[in-house]
DNA sequence: CTGCTTGCAAAGTATTTGCACTCTT
DNA sequence: AAGAGTGCAAATACTTTGCAAGCAG
């Protein structure tokens, strides 16, 4: 997590960004947890540890945190954003259970070879994939 | 599409529900529609035929769709619903173009096969699974 | 006639933006 | 000191809901 502190403050300096008291609590939360996050839920981590930032600057810093490739943007299939450490992680997809939104990372390689035949196929450039399986997990079938 | 309409009709009348004007029209715009549609175009395809329905009552009916297995609503990475015919379509995936919005329907065996293990592997029940390529088409790189 | 449906407008979510004030650089 | 950044509140975008009036069964 140091070493994405850095990568994130050599990124705000890069593109002329200040970096701010804000900026940094926010980037410590996010980077402290693992899996994947709502802007709300984090907002909520920060408030318990006495952190207390705007929800604006919340979604701005967010965006940085993309912008710098430590993050990513993911939409499952619930109404809100949700946020997924992105610096260090493998390529993975998402088995997602229906019942108790608990999210599995997995990694496919035949998965990636599916995706270049299709991009090949149909002449596209590739860029990116999401591939979320849905289904039961096997607590929620008891 | 006539057969669609008549499971829709037995699908209202199944759940206790009154087969009304609004309903079919909007269900005969839907399903007279290729690909994926969102809530605003089917409003406006409808406005252009003549037929003005509220809006509310355009989402209720096409709720009611999704339930009766005619429709599936999807979020693709905009912030905005599509909702894609069912009725008849074979299990699909989809590419989509990041510049054009363009929508190609694909499918393949080989990740059936991928998904199937996934499940196994983590001991899930298999329900439904998304998955989408994302990269620029021909036309958007010239 | 009964009560499900409709459309409007208001309320909800999730996220973005304008603006006066604050803090990095 | 300059100007980017902050938080608030208002704005936006999409969707849902409450309610009085309308229509199907």
């Amino acid at each position: 997590m140091v070493q994405e502190l850095q990568i994130f403050q050599q990124h705000l300096s890069k593109t002329g960004r200040k970096v701010t008291q804000e900026r940094i609590e926010i980037a410590k939360a996010f980077l402290s947890t693992e899996g994947h996050i709502t802007a709300d839920e984090l907002l909520q981590k920060l408030q318990r540890s006495g952190v207390a930032v705007g929800r604006a600057t919340l979604y701005r810093t967010l965006a940085v945190l993309c912008e710098a490739g430590l993050a990513v943007k993911r939409q499952f299939d619930e109404g809100t954003a949700r946020y997924e450490r992105l610096y260090g992680h493998k390529r993975h997809d998402h088995l997602v259970c229906t019942r108790c939104g608990k999210i599995i990372e997995f990694e496919s390689p035949l998965i990636e070879r599916v995706q270049q035949e299709v991009f090949l196929a149909h002449d596209f450039l590739a860029h990116s994939r999401r591939v979320e399986l849905y289904g039961l997990c096997k607590e929620c079938r008891e």
